[in-house]
DNA sequence: GTACAAAACTAACGGTTATTAGTTTAAAAT
DNA sequence: ATTTTAAACTAATAACCGTTAGTTTTGTAC
């Protein structure tokens, strides 16, 4: 998993034949049934774990008894564990999950549809409550969201940051700017 | 080249087959070849006469006699202006330049480094002067540049905004919030 | 040492791919 | 009306794809 999940990162999941995939291994592309079922299989594990670990992770948040600002504070959090633990899978949710095919593709976009109302809902009560400027929360949140989405091609660049550091200063780009003075 | 724009951006490159474009066009897929070279040429086409659109609106910027902050409002204002005239094509370029080959993916990835390193100055030059808190240039790039890179996939869904609207929210939630007081 | 299971192998399958060569039709120019 | 040019067509090619079936090797448990 984790060499097709490089590979197809690399190349794309398309571009990608078993051939590839087997090769890296040093097996034949036959051998490779021996533990999967398919190519499509492949990408559909990878990517519904993953997904799995963001909905899990957003339901701790949201059931949290934080305030609103320290929830998106988690969000952020979040990401980056996400990202530095599982950076190939990652950039996969963004670049591929279009190749997934029916169940499964319904399945990834459900979820992150979900996922993405819940971050909504997080940083409209941190508009309610008073944390954030009145701005109109959907370009907010677009950016945001596509700024953490894509953070695995940063972090590929700049591995040796600590997560520490790398939330603090995306707290700094993403939100302080935002915050209202109270 | 518009169809091949379309449907590349909608299957991917490699999934998309000469058949696809083809059809949609209501010829035969040999009857391509009389009006292209390869595959592989419409995507060059249609990359590289981007980045260059890209390239030339940041060298009008970087040669103008504004001041740091406003350039960065023009950078804004060119990503919107080529997001909504070239919509399909602009999602080209986050995911399928890797599919380029030999000398113009050199000469696409050539481009964009030229164009990211023209954007982080006028964003260093920003903090130099004061109009900018002085955060770390490194994150705060990427955040602005990964918004605005991807602000196609949020304008399909939001067509009916206006160039101006938009370029007001983007300057709101990406500059605003890291404006230093003065 | 023998039995069993896991995981490799070879060989082959039908299907699709981008592309070419050669030919015919349609449109435009003279 | 004739010539020229552009753009469609048919047919074929070689390469590669994911996958299956059947077989052999390898490793483990008794």
């Amino acid at each position: 998993m984790d060499v097709a999940a490089r590979l197809f990162r690399k190349k794309g999941f398309v571009a990608t034949s078993m051939q590839d995939i087997s090769s890296q291994l040093a097996i034949k592309p036959a051998s490779l049934y021996n533990h999967i079922h398919s190519k499509q299989d492949i990408l559909q594990s990878l990517l519904l774990s993953k997904a799995q670990k963001f909905i899990e992770g957003m339901q701790e948040i949201t059931k949290s008894s934080l305030n609103p600002l320290e929830k998106l504070q988690k969000v952020i959090s979040l990401h980056v564990r996400l990202t530095i633990e599982h950076t190939d899978e990652i950039s996969l949710m963004v670049g591929e999950w279009r190749h997934l095919e029916l169940d499964s593709k319904e399945q990834y976009v459900k979820a992150r549809n979900n996922y993405d109302r819940s971050f909504r809902k997080i940083l409209k009560a941190c508009v309610r409550d008073g944390y954030l400027k009145d701005l109109p929360v959907g370009v907010m949140l677009f950016s945001i969201l596509s700024t953490l989405r894509h953070l695995y091609s940063w972090y590929d660049r700049h591995r040796s940051i600590s997560s520490i550091e790398l939330e603090k200063q995306l707290y700094q780009s993403l939100v302080a700017g935002l915050l209202k003075e109270r």
